[in-house]
DNA sequence: GTAGTCAGTGAACAACTGTTACCTGAAGGC
DNA sequence: GCCTTCAGGTAACAGTTGTTCACTGACTAC
């Protein structure tokens, strides 16, 4: 029988999880930098010393944290890319994407834009990691377009990590306007205007 | 005489000074919210209570920093909002601003950047307000252009955004690029780079 | 010159932190 | 069935934290 099966290991993993939602819903309106072992333990319902079992510090924490938000995103931007059709269409399924996540996992977003300039390296770094690789994943479709015929290599990453910064602020303005209790239509635009303006731009580079 | 130029008003600032700066030493690579007022003060050579006597909270401290951090920026803008010539040059006049702005007081954007989604609201809060500003002032001289004309105030405030956003990344690259030990060329001619694409949008807007 | 103001000190407080060494008892392999 | 493994618990450690109190003594206003 496979351990991971075992009812050990399930024991051991709901203790994990809980150690993660604990520290995930205090970062709801704190810094992982500012969030303390054994605040994290007593909130999953475990002893300090439990904590050792699965992480031996709050940046081990962090950094699986990181992991879990990213790891379902990389398949959904794959299918973003692949989408058919108009650019501007394209645009649209990103922010609804984008959106979507938002709504799916606020807390695990708003970890992610808190911590990616944080105070805690090696969280900063799992999550610039992360972005590289989506940066290259979208530039190398860039590249594949027509529309880039004649771009040079600089010219695509410098597009592309435009493209993903713009997919952290408006996952950022998603969550302001929730919690200020507005609904996201107005972010939504103004995140649909801006890819618009961008692809516009990308179309008469340069110029 | 004015009570400024006093021995005692001379000594009370200079302490505040030294608590503000041993503050930012710490915040270069810690967070404002794992910041303790007992760790800034012994950093200030100064004892917990003095503390008190300036700022009665660390979000407190946190807000004279950005105050601090962006007050001189507001005329800065100003003048590079005023400059004349095509928006090449309007876009490479605003990449020189944020990189001379890096370059002078590195500890105050770091903190900046840091802290605009930190984990302490009331510095959020100033941030964000002072960002709002920055925006409307932008718009408000996008809007006179008349590259603008026929754009609704949405349309606006949707591009100011942007910029602002812009910004915030550029100086982050510089940030990052520095704390890697490379120098800023290739920093800004990306940014210069994605200023020209979002001009090129502009100018085409709305296709 | 004197009385008052007030920036900074010193000591104490209860509460909390990360980390350790050792113990417990249920699950797993044979 | 027994022996091992190991997730989790108990108890204690030295240090640190924010906050309070009464205090000193150089400056200032009159």
């Amino acid at each position: 029988m496979s351990p991971n099966t075992g009812v050990r290991e399930a024991q051991r993993r709901r203790t994990r999880r809980a150690l993660l939602d604990a520290a995930l819903s205090q970062l709801e309106e704190r810094s992982l930098g500012s969030l303390g072992l054994r605040e994290v333990a007593r909130a999953a319902g475990v002893t300090p010393t439990a904590f050792y079992r699965h992480f031996h510090d709050m940046g081990e924490l962090g950094a699986a944290l990181v992991e879990e938000a990213l790891a379902s995103l990389h398949e959904t931007v794959r299918d973003v890319l692949a989408e058919t059709g108009d650019a501007a269409r394209r645009g649209d399924a990103a922010v609804r994407l984008v959106a979507e996540l938002v709504r799916s996992r606020p807390a695990h977003v708003r970890f992610l834009v808190r911590e990616r300039h944080g105070g805690v390296a090696a969280v900063r770094e799992a999550i610039d990691g992360q972005l590289d690789a989506f940066a290259d994943e979208i530039g190398a479709t860039l590249a594949a377009d027509p529309v880039s015929a004649g771009w040079g290599a600089d010219d695509v990453t410098m597009l592309s990590r435009l493209l993903v910064d713009h997919m952290f602020m408006t996952a950022s303005a998603c969550l302001a306007a929730s919690l200020r209790g507005e609904d996201w239509s107005a972010v939504t635009r103004t995140a649909r205007g801006q890819l618009r303006l961008i692809h516009l731009g990308r179309v008469h580079w340069p110029g």
